[in-house]
DNA sequence: AATATACTTTTTATTGAAAATCTATTTTCT
DNA sequence: AGAAAATAGATTTTCAATAAAAAGTATATT
């Protein structure tokens, strides 16, 4: 095995959460997970110690760890953020980006435009999660500036959080594909104000999408 | 002890890293800090996996926990950031803020404005880092997102370990203490612009006085 | 019936030592 | 001499046992 085990158990540990194994502020037990896991709790602490610095988990002293909250307000505030910072990126990325980073966004577009947005189950297939973030990841490489990435990153590890929650609703209401491929065009046209206005709506009412859907959840859950 | 042991040795690491206490790429040896700070390798591992997290700590696989690495281009690259980000918060801030935030702003810089700079070895005196930087975030405080403080807090823990590297230049050269009276003052009058264009000169100037610190300690080097 | 108290169980926190891995040095061979 | 291999030492990683704390449960008390 070429990495160590804390390693992978943090990098396992956090593609479950993302792809929204555990719900949110479902206690985290130190030992089933490393029964789950077949690893020592020692190991589990440390992918803990890990996501709770990323704002996925909480830790409250002497008891434990829970995955993060969410709420519609987060929500908002970090669909703003994402807004600021996509759209800073996408500038950057269209004033500063080779040949090399244009064709890794059409190559990217391709995947994700040839890839079938539902699973079986009606949710967000896996291979279409995947293939849409590395869009998105495509789009933002060529800013030049490794904070803003890394700051993207974050942003877009929670939002694929609350991406998951929304999974089996409103899907095709929009025409995310149509979005995505407008977005492609503008950005390899080099029109910056152009793909600016359609990131900017593209994640505005993604952030509605989820919104309705929590919403709703909420609903359900108050009539049980 | 009111906080559990964990908790405790990762806020005492974290302090000595951003009071400059172990120099970039060092070595973390992890069972000389447990037996400096008197605990178990369990402790020091969690608290080292959490500022890996943060950025503040780099892990190789196998190969153990290294101080984060400094450079002239990742200082200019954070420096962009934190201008973004902090601008926006004032803007935030300016326009959402109360009488509280106000006043808050208000206490914090005559805090600053009464605490010596220089320590009795000519470098920053603790109690003024730590005003220094109460008194920046007094200022975003009011911004209304949970997430732009967040991020700000983040690139605010990584600019203080640059502004240690530089404790020992050019302290005197610039009027900082004006600097400060003058952004109080413009963002107490509302004074958007003012306050964002004085911002924004401040954090340039401090990092170009970083700059300043980082090349003369590097030629010092070569000239070893 | 509601609250308080003592007891039990579960869960977390912590430790130190064993196992695996790396680094530097020495030795061997071409 | 220079490269490859072996060895020894140091360090990280992992684990499982112990201690401490919290949560839960049943019983007693007001």
């Amino acid at each position: 095995m070429s990495a160590s085990a804390t390693q992978t158990t943090y990098e396992r540990l956090r593609a479950s959460l993302l792809a929204g194994l555990y719900r949110p502020e479902e206690k985290l037990k130190i030992s089933e997970l490393g029964a789950a896991f077949s690893v020592s709790t020692g190991a589990i602490r440390e992918a803990l110690a890990r996501l709770t610095a990323e704002g996925l988990v909480t830790a409250l002293p002497q008891r434990g760890f829970r995955v993060a909250p969410v709420s519609i307000a987060d929500l908002r505030d970090l669909t703003d953020m994402r807004i600021e910072v996509e759209t800073k990126c996408l500038r950057r990325a269209i004033a500063n980006g080779d040949l090399g980073w244009e064709t890794a966004v059409v190559a990217a577009h391709h995947r994700l435009a040839a890839t079938p947005i539902a699973a079986d189950d009606g949710s967000f297939s896996p291979a279409w999660t995947l293939a849409h973030g590395d869009f998105h990841a495509a789009l933002a490489q060529a800013c030049g500036s490794t904070w803003m990435l890394r700051v993207r990153d974050l942003l877009s590890a929670h939002n694929e959080r609350y991406l998951d929650l929304a999974r089996k609703t409103d899907r095709g209401k929009r025409d995310a594909a149509r979005e995505h491929r407008e977005l492609m065009e503008a950005t390899v046209a080099r029109d910056t104000e152009r793909a600016v206005s359609i990131m900017t709506a593209h994640l505005g009412k993604t952030r509605d999408t989820i919104e309705a859907a929590l919403l709703a959840a909420a609903a359900m859950n108050e009539a049980r």
